[in-house]
DNA sequence: TATTGTTATACTCTATAACTATA
DNA sequence: TATAGTTATAGAGTATAACAATA
């Protein structure tokens, strides 16, 4: 039996997971790249506006309008970078951290349910390889 | 150790895909929704435009012009459905199985290098997740 | 001279509605 | 009345260049 081939299979799962992320996401007011800053955020430490562009895979230029209704809603502050006045760092406010927080355990049960086809050995085996795939340069 | 979320991970590893299938197609002259349709056309028995729409998740609409350059390129033909008047089927040509075969090849030579860290036992564990993933419902 | 955040602009992709000819 | 193919158009998403402030 002949393989399929990666780009039909990651491209069909992945219309799959939008379209079930779509709902979990507006129940929270959040946008597909609202909440994927939001997550940045949360793991890791508060770095440039240039920084969390790269991290997400975002245009800076396109990142702007987004924080600034993130930043409307309350959810994150940006703060002049003592080091560099030149730059801006972006942290998330109480608010943000809450939000991220709840949407991201109403993501995690759809995911679990996503998932549930699959031993948790296989889960593990599957996360071991995305995670390979995801992050060699 | 805190897992990573779905999303992210197949956002990166489908980001990662096109970038490297991107130079592959270039050098048959194809898009990427071109050689998906090739692709389609070429594993499954010739049907209606709004049947490969469906098949291959795209937009009746949005496959005319694709169809209408493929045709001009001599890669498909557009065949009355003698079954329904208001219907065409699809089909490959002889130059578009050629070039469909030859594009296939370079992608899975891509691929296996893509997979490359991979054991065949994992690769074969992987392909399964997947293609349960991509199908299910 | 290069970089950060920003703005403006153009380009692509996608979704939707409407039209025709058939059913 | 509904459907297949088509067309047109509007909206969203994306890429790129340029600018001011700072390095």
């Amino acid at each position: 039996m002949e393989r399929e081939e990666l780009g039909a299979l990651f491209g069909r799962i992945v219309r799959r997971l939008i379209a079930a992320e779509g709902p979990v996401l507006d129940e929270h007011g959040l946008s597909m790249w609202g909440y994927t800053v939001l997550s940045d955020l949360a793991h890791r430490p508060a770095g440039t506006q240039l920084a969390l562009a790269k991290a997400i895979g975002y245009d800076k230029s396109r990142l702007i309008p987004l924080l600034d209704q993130l930043e409307r809603d309350g959810l994150i502050v940006r703060e002049p970078d003592p080091a560099d006045r030149r730059a801006h760092t972006v942290r998330l406010t109480e608010a943000g951290q809450a939000l991220q927080a709840a949407a991201q355990a109403d993501i995690r049960a759809m995911e679990n349910d996503f998932l549930s086809n699959f031993s948790p050995a296989d889960q593990r085996a599957l996360f071991r390889m995305l995670s390979n795939l995801a992050h060699e340069d």
